[in-house]
DNA sequence: GTCTATAGGCCGATAGAC
DNA sequence: GTCTATCGGCCTATAGAC
């Protein structure tokens, strides 16, 4: 059993150093860079394992995104959790490090139509939890006496952040402190006018 | 002069095919996807004139970059000179057509730091025609008795644009509609507005 | 300016030894 | 499970004939 219990570990242990070589190589290179072989450079495993492991590429890919959407939801239950979901929602929609993965993972998406579907159910998931902040938000609220609806709302601070990480990502950062503060004041004074209730 | 002027146009025949050829794999399978054999593939030349011409792959790149920049500012510049040019702006923002090239674009200067200057340098012209734009719009209402800054504002319309173009790429157009109509609606009031003036 | 030929590299993937 | 060896494929780029 405990030899049983030790293959096993050591298995969990490799595929999660080439999931972990994997999100490496496509933060820093997209994922265009990502092969077997730079995977064995940077994990330090032979590049055959990759294949014995996941088969094919593609489901390397699978397994890091799965993950990844693992501990992206996790993440989204504690901004449900939270006293201020609203803002804490645009908090982790602003932060860089945790967008840019999404982001290769919808360039991937985009242009290979065994990866669509796979991101599609995912972001009905996403939509799902985003309504259920939503909802906690403006239930505060008590009524939906507002200008804009909310889906609405949520859908354009998802717009403007991820704008921001992509001029990030091509080191454009002219006007961002603006349209930070903007977005900022609207969510605080938001949440001084539901305190008000 | 007059066998010049055919080796000439020939010249810029073969250049604009294999341009050509080059977008139109951008579009369909992403910048990734091209190479000079798959050029040769679509174009039905052979790949080694993709490096007479252009000298390596790269300059493809730079080369269609350019030839679509122009293009671009030249409807820049038509909107500007329209009667309704916030609308008009937006309308070419939000078609899926001109804009998918762009965010392939970006992609590309995203990974690759000699792309990114060139692309960092179109960004600010862009920007400056957009304040030309929204200067004209702003200048009708007289004051700037505004609750957006301009600039916010049009930041916000380019996220909420390529957002949407982005999703409609992987096949989600949910909310979509909603929030079209929206941005449609503050857009009409606008000018209503406007010509209250 | 366009062709053939070819060098040299990285890739995905498999077979088989241990 | 991890290794060595290896195949076939597609790639960029260059040299040289015409």
């Amino acid at each position: 059993m405990k030899s049983k219990g030790k293959r096993a570990q050591q298995r969990l242990k490799t595929r999660a150093a080439i999931l972990d070589a994997t999100e490496s190589i496509m933060r820093e290179e997209g994922y265009a860079a990502v092969s077997s072989r730079r995977i064995e450079e940077k994990a330090g495993l032979k590049s055959q394992l990759v294949h014995y492991h996941f088969g094919n590429m593609n489901k390397v890919f699978l397994a890091l995104y799965r993950r990844s959407e693992e501990l992206f939801f996790s993440r989204m239950l504690k901004v449900l959790a939270s006293a201020d979901p609203l803002k804490k929602l645009w908090d982790l929609s602003i932060a860089t490090e945790e967008s840019t993965l999404v982001l290769e993972f919808t360039a991937i998406a985009t242009h290979r139509k065994e990866f669509r579907d796979e991101l599609v159910r995912s972001a009905d998931r996403a939509r799902s939890l985003e309504n259920a902040i939503l909802a906690k938000a403006f239930g505060n609220r008590k009524s939906y006496n507002l200008k804009v609806n909310p889906n609405v709302f949520s859908f354009i601070l998802q717009s403007v952040s991820r704008a921001v990480i992509m001029e990030r990502g091509v080191g454009i950062t002219k006007g961002h402190s603006e349209i930070l503060e903007f977005i900022e004041s609207i969510l605080k004074n938001w949440k001084l006018e539901s305190d008000d209730d």
